[in-house]
Order: structure tokens, then C-alpha cells, then sequence
DNA sequence: ATAATAGTGTCTCTGAGACATTATACG
DNA sequence: CGTATAATGTCTCAGAGACACTATTAT
């Protein structure tokens, strides 16, 4: 805020920058990551497919910007919006991104369960759920976008209490760690995760009364709701995939 | 990218918004963090104290126009700036944070070796290094910024192998744990520090030779380098201040 | 009965914390 | 000598992973 071009902060002397938000709006569904694109009808990049977003309108914060817009995208109303996940990713500012202007995008990541029928009824006429592993080439630089915004999720699931805003109110625990499943690409041993969740400090509540409630033809399960608590100790840690699991050449030298 | 107010892109439909970067650079000196902060010669928030930073030039990005500053800033060369740890936090859109326009900024931490004289030969006639912890009230929302940037790199030293970046290229393990001691402001015990240090694989590398150096009177220590992983397997957790039913930091029981 | 999902119990190994002990410098 | 710092070793417990086993539903 010391040095740069407009010495004397003449409101017009500087360049002219546009500000917007991207969203990568985020479910679990059919045990598949998916996430929210819409079609862009105009150059440039017509046809392909886009994080939905906009610009930041003059009187509002990025944040409040991000949550008009996923209202608008998924039209949920404004409770349901406000009371959702909504994370800042980080900031993207290639000067060549846009090929128009000089336009610097501030990137969120919204975390939806897998509502009945979430496409909205705003401009985005063509909005729809992807697969988040399998989507083609988008406009803009959203791919990588995307690639942070999945990346910074799973790492959020080991030490925060995330996983619940995939889930509907009452979920069971087959459910829960299907979303960790879902967003890891791993396989969990069913025991040791139940022991780790309920270990947790106010990650989930059991609901009181004895409901139950079937997911096809096995056992029914107990329900729970999300807990108070925010962060999870002890973490949730994913199994890690580098090479050797538990032995390691490398330490102490004899 | 899809709805909001220019319809036709006119390059001048846009509300006009400022981009700056604001740094929030670190160093450990005489065991307390200490951040670089500059004071502002002009209104508003004339000689108050400000982090570094400034306007995001037409060209460049984001992240050039931190380097940029940054070597302004502290007057070290090029090729020094371009190696150092520079990470962007987030960014801060509220449309009230500057009182002259709208302003948005994206702030960065950087992490820098206890140098010999950091102060710089920019513009920033009056910079200085302060204690970390007793600031006073800065400008802009700076306060804000800051105590972000200070939990975002207390919780990294967990999982990467950042604290390396606090050190000159050779260090005594003491040294980096007495990084880890300052930005965590607890204290470690050194056998389980060393243990876990030398256990990581790619954290630090012996130095080949068997040259020592002292730090006072006591025996010398063998010197290390940072190895090349980024990342920590396993992480270095910081003792949890909430009381678990096993461990006690403060059990000096006699 | 069989399949499928939910839930419990147990064993072992790793890593963290606490702490004792030895080694090597300085005065 | 005592003191200060570096380095090694040892003990114990919590948590993770693997896996056997029981419980309850649908077909």
C-alpha cells in the first residue's frame, strides 16, 4: 500500500481492473464427486463449459458477491444459501486469463448435499452437475481452478468437520464416510472410521430417538446430526499412497 | 463468469476496482517472530504503521507484483526474492477497508533468514522489523491480515517443511527448533524434536563434513540443510493447548 | 439360506510425550 | 570443577490399521 503507479491516488490513474468470483460448487452423488458448470453462450470460449460466477458488484465483498451468485446458480433461497459452506480458495490473477480485459478472479469452494433438483432457474439456463473427474477441458483457466478447489477439500476433510455439509441434516455414518471415500478415491475400513468419528469430539450427534432409517437391504442404521465442532481432533488422516506404508529405509544410520 | 453487470463486456461497464498486494513477511529474530512493517507518510492512516505491498501493475501479476515489492521493500537482489518462500493467504474485498476507493488485495506471507540489515532501500524510507506479537494498531485492516498470515504459517510448520525457510542455508537443529518454539510460542522437547526432525524423510540433510559451530558454551552442533521435500510425513504437531485426559504440557509436579 | 449392510471387539505396530543419561564445549 | 548445550536411549500410552465376529434387514 507504500509504493505502486498512482502517486497520488487520482481515482483514474490506475489500471483499470475487473473483480469476480468463481465458484466450485461441489456434491456427492451416485459416490461420485460432482461438481456445478454452466455453458457459456458467448465468446469467448462459447460452448465450452465454465465455473459459474460473476463480477463483484460495486457495493458488495467478494464473499457476499460468491453468495448471490450461487443463489442465483442453484436457486436455493437465501437462508439455505447463507447457511452453507462457503470457503475462499485463493485468488487468480495471470494477466492473460481473460483474453477480453485485465480481469482477476477471486475463487470459492461451496460444499451442497445431493439435493432432489439443484439446477437453478437464473441465467444459467444450461447449468448442470459434472462429474468432477471427468470434465472436458473447461473455459478459462477453470480447470485449474478446480483441480486447487478439489485438492484444498480433501485436505479439509482430515482436520476440520467439513464432510458433514455433504450430507443431508440426519446421515448416517455409511453415509459420511462414503463422502470421504468419494472425495479421496480411497477405500476405508468401515470399524476403524466409525471408531474415529465418534471418537471425535462433536463431530457427529447420535439423533435421540431410535429411528432408523434403510439404504437398501441391509441393516438399518443409526442417524446423526452434525456436531458443534468445527475442527476434528484427533484428524481423520487419508491413508497416504506414497510408496512404502510402514517401512522406511531411510533414519538412522547404524 | 456467467451473470452479473457488464452484459456486453463493454471494458467500461465494470465498477472501477484497485488490486494491490499486501506482504506480510516474517523473520525470527532473538527468538520472537518478527514482522516487516513499513509507515505511512500520507492520509489516510498517516504514520501508522502499514504491511508492505502495493498496486498490481497493468502486466503482471499478482504474484510478480509481490516479488516486486518485496525486493523493493527489503533491497535484496532479484535472485534472491525469486528463491525465497512467497505464499499467497487470501484475499480482502471489503468495500469499506479503504476509505479513498474500492480496494481489493491479495496478501501474501513471505518467510525470510534473520539478515543481516533487511531494511531496504526502496521508497519505504522508515522500515522496520517489529515484534510479531506487539504491534500496535495498524493500518487499513492490516491487524487482520496479519494475525491471519501468523496462524496460516504456525499451522504449515505442522505439515511442510517451511521452518527450513526461517534459517540461513546451514543450521544447527537447535535453530530450527528454536523456529518452531517462536512461531508456535511453546517449547519443545528437544530428544522428541530431534527424533521426529531426522525421522522425516527429505526434512533435513546432515552436512557431509564434520565442521561444528557453537551458539554460546555449549557443545557444537552439527550442522544441516534443508533437504528437498516440501511436504512433512509425518507432521510435526504442536502440543494442543486443550487439556487431553493424557498429556499435560505444564507438568512440572515435584 | 444367502447376501448385504451395521455395529462390536481385539490385536499389533507406530509415533508422541516424558525423562534419564552420556558427550563435549566453555569458564 | 560446574554449567550449558548437544546427542542418545528408554519407557509408556494413544491412535491407526488390519481383521474376526455378531446383528439385523431384504430377497
Amino acid at each position: 500500500m507504500s509504493t505502486g503507479v498512482p502517486e497520488g491516488y487520482d481515482p483514474h490513474a490506475f489500471p483499470p481492473f475487473a473483480v469476480t468470483v468463481d465458484l466450485a460448487v461441489f456434491t456427492v452423488r451416485d459416490a461420485a464427486l460432482h461438481v456445478l458448470l454452466v455453458e457459456r453462450g458467448q465468446d469467448p470460449f462459447r460452448g465450452r463449459w465454465a465455473l459459474p460466477g460473476g463480477f463483484v458488484l460495486p457495493r458488495e465483498s467478494a464473499d457476499e458477491a460468491a453468495r448471490r451468485e450461487l443463489a442465483e446458480e442453484t436457486g436455493l433461497g437465501p437462508d439455505a444459501v447463507g447457511s452453507l459452506h462457503l470457503e475462499q480458495l485463493r485468488t487468480y490473477t495471470d494477466p492473460d486469463r481473460d483474453p477480453r480485459m485485465r480481469v482477476v478472479s477471486v475463487a470459492y469452494a461451496a460444499l451442497l448435499p445431493d439435493l432432489p433438483e439443484p439446477r437453478g432457474g437464473g441465467d444459467a439456463a444450461s447449468a448442470r452437475w459434472w462429474d468432477a473427474r471427468a470434465t472436458g477441458p473447461l473455459a478459462f483457466d477453470h480447470d485449474r481452478i478446480l483441480a486447487d478447489a478439489r485438492d484444498r477439500i480433501g485436505a479439509k476433510l482430515e482436520y476440520t468437520c467439513l464432510a458433514t455439509e455433504f450430507c443431508p441434516p440426519e446421515f448416517t455414518l455409511g453415509e459420511l464416510q462414503q463422502v470421504y471415500e468419494t472425495v479421496w478415491g480411497v477405500e476405508l475400513d468401515r470399524p476403524n472410521f466409525r471408531r474415529k468419528v465418534l471418537g471425535a469430539p462433536g463431530f457427529v450427534q447420535p439423533v435421540d430417538g431410535p429411528p432408523r432409517r434403510t439404504g437398501g437391504r441391509g441393516k438399518p442404521a443409526a442417524l446423526h446430526r452434525a456436531g458443534g465442532a468445527t475442527t476434528l481432533h484427533p484428524p481423520l488422516l487419508r491413508p497416504q499412497p506414497t510408496d512404502t506404508p510402514h517401512s522406511r529405509p531411510e533414519g538412522r544410520t547404524p
